[in-house]
DNA sequence: CTCACTTTGTGCATAGGTTCACAAACGTCT
DNA sequence: AGACGTTTGTGAACCTATGCACAAAGTGAG
C-alpha cells in the first residue's frame, strides 16, 4: 500500500499552512525577472529559518539543484499543484454585509484560481445589487445556483446567530470546505472542512503579549533591551546581502 | 523569583490562541443565565478535548471545584484578565478602503476593551469622512493623535506596497502590536509583535484539504469510511471537471 | 579530470503540543 | 462520620514541529 511510489505523501499541516507564503513571495520574484533562488534567499523573504523551508519543500519533492537553488518557475508551479491552485474553485459568499462587500471586490482570490460565482443575502435591500460583476441572490437560490455551478467553497459572513444555518445547508447541497468568519463553532459532519477567521481573537492574542510585555518592562526580569534604540530593523543575523 | 505566588507562568502559545474561544463560549453561557460549568461541558462547546480544555485552563490558576465544575463568572474574569482585557486597547486602524470600513464598523471588538480612536487613510476623498463616531484622517497626522490617545495596536488594512512604510511609522511612534492584512510580509524589531491574518492563505488551505479529499476518494486507499452515514444527503460526485 | 566551493535534502536532537489516565479533592446522601 | 459518585488538575506517554549539522550532489575553474 504504502510503497506506492507515487503515493500521496502527508504533508504536515504546519508545511502546508506555509506553502502559500512561499508561492506568493515565487511570485513576487518571478514578476522581478529573477529565475533562480536558494533556499537562504527564499527563506529571509519570507521570514522564515532556511532549513525550514528546505523541509517543508522536501515534502512536495526534490525539485531544487544542488549548488544552484530552486528555479523560481518550476517551485511555484509544483506549490500550485500541490495545494490544488492548477484548478478552479468556485467560491460562494454568504453574508453581503459589510464584510461580504470586501470580499466579494477583494481581487487577491481571483489571482489564485478561486472564482466567486454566487453572492447570497436574505436581505431584500440588497436584491438585485451586483458586486464585482455578480447578482446578489436570496440565499433560498443556494440549490439551483449550486446545481448551474458547483460550489466548492462557501464563505460565510453572516451575523452568529445565523451561521450554523447557513453552513447546514451548505452542507447539504455538497459544500465541503467553508471558510467561516462569524464568531461562531460550527458544528459539520467530519467530512467538511471548516476553517475560521477571527479577527477577534486575533486582537485578544495581541493584546495577551502587549500585557505580557507591560509586566516584563516592570520587573527587571532582563527588560534592559526594551527601550533599546529604535527603528533599526529587524536585520535578522543572517539578512544576506543584495 | 518563582515561589512569587503570583508569579506569571508561561502560558503556551497555543493554549493562548484558544483563550478567546472559551471566553466567547463563557460569555454566551452567562448571557444564558448559566452559573456553573464542566470542563466536559465547555470543551464540546468550543470543540476541544476536555483534557485539553483543562490542561489549558491550569496555566491560569486553579479556578475549578472538583466534583463541581467552574463557576461561569468567575472563569470569564479570569481569562479576561490573563489575555489583558481588564484594560483598555486603544486600536488604530490605516487604510480605510473596503476592509478597513468593514472593520470599523465592526461592534465585535469594542465589547472586549478594544477601543477605536482613530482611522487613517491618505486618499483625499475620504477626508472628513466618519465612521462609527471616528473620523478619517490623514496618515500624517498620526504623531499628533498618537501624542493625545496613545495608539497601542495599529491594523494595517492598506494595499500590500504601502504596508512596510505605513508598518515603520507606526513603530516610529512607538506601537509594539500590530495586526496586518496585507499580503505582506512585514519587518519589524524584535520587540514589536505582528500577526497577520490573510484571507487567501486560508482560502488556499481549504483547497489543498479538498484536493486531498478528493484524491482520497477515487483511490481506494481504505476510503471505505468516507462513505459513512454521516451525511445522508447525496451531493453530487465532486465534479473534477478541468 | 580534479579540486574547491555552493547548496540541497535529511538524519537526529530538541522543543512544544496533545491525549490518556488516574489520584486528589469536593459535594452529597445516608 | 463515612461511603460514593463526580470532576479537577497533572504526570507521563505519545505525537508533531523546529533547528542543527553534515553528507551527497551539483557547478565551474584550471
Ligand atoms: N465587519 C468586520 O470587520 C468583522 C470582523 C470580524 C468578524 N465579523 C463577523 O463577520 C460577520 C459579518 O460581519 P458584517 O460586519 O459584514 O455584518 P453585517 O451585519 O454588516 O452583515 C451581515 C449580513 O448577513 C446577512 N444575513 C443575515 N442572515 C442571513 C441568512 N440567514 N442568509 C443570508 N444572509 C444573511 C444580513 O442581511 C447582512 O447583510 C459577522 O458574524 C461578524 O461578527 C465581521
Ligand atoms: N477586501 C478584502 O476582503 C481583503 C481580503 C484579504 C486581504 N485584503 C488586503 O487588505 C488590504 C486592504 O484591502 P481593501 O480591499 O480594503 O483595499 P482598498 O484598496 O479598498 O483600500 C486600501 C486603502 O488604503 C489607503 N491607503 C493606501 N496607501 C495608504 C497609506 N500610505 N496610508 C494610508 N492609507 C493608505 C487607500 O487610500 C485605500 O483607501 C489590502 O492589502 C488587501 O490585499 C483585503
Amino acid at each position: 500500500m504504502s510503497a506506492d511510489p507515487a503515493v500521496r505523501r502527508e504533508i504536515p499541516d504546519a508545511t502546508v499552512a506555509r506553502l502559500p507564503e512561499y508561492l506568493r513571495s515565487l511570485s513576487r520574484l518571478a514578476e522581478q525577472g529573477v529565475l533562480s533562488v536558494s533556499s537562504e534567499e527564499l527563506s529571509a523573504a519570507v521570514g522564515v529559518r532556511s532549513a525550514q523551508l528546505r523541509k517543508d519543500l522536501s515534502h512536495l519533492g526534490s525539485y531544487g539543484v544542488r549548488g544552484v537553488g530552486y528555479e523560481v518557475d518550476t517551485l511555484a508551479f509544483e506549490i500550485s499543484r500541490a495545494l490544488g491552485l492548477t484548478q478552479d474553485w468556485p467560491v460562494a459568499i454568504v453574508g453581503m454585509g459589510n464584510l461580504g462587500h470586501a470580499l466579494a471586490s477583494y481581487s487577491g482570490f481571483v489571482t489564485k484560481g478561486f472564482r466567486i460565482v454566487a453572492l447570497f443575502d436574505d436581505d431584500p435591500a440588497l436584491r438585485g445589487e451586483t458586486v464585482a460583476g455578480v447578482a446578489i441572490q436570496p440565499f433560498r437560490e443556494l440549490r439551483s445556483r449550486h446545481g448551474a455551478d458547483p460550489i466548492a467553497i462557501g464563505v460565510i459572513a453572516t451575523p452568529a446567530a445565523a451561521a450554523q444555518t447557513v453552513c447546514d445547508e451548505l452542507v447539504e447541497v455538497g459544500v465541503r470546505s467553508i471558510l467561516n468568519f462569524a464568531p461562531a463553532v460550527l458544528s459539520v459532519p467530519e467530512d467538511v472542512d471548516v476553517r475560521r477567521v477571527d479577527l477577534s481573537t486575533e486582537l485578544q492574542i495581541l493584546a495577551f503579549h502587549a500585557q505580557q510585555k507591560a509586566l516584563a518592562g516592570l520587573q527587571p526580569v532582563g527588560a534592559a533591551h526594551a527601550l533599546d534604540g529604535c527603528v533599526a530593523h529587524a536585520a535578522d543575523p543572517e539578512a544576506v546581502a543584495t
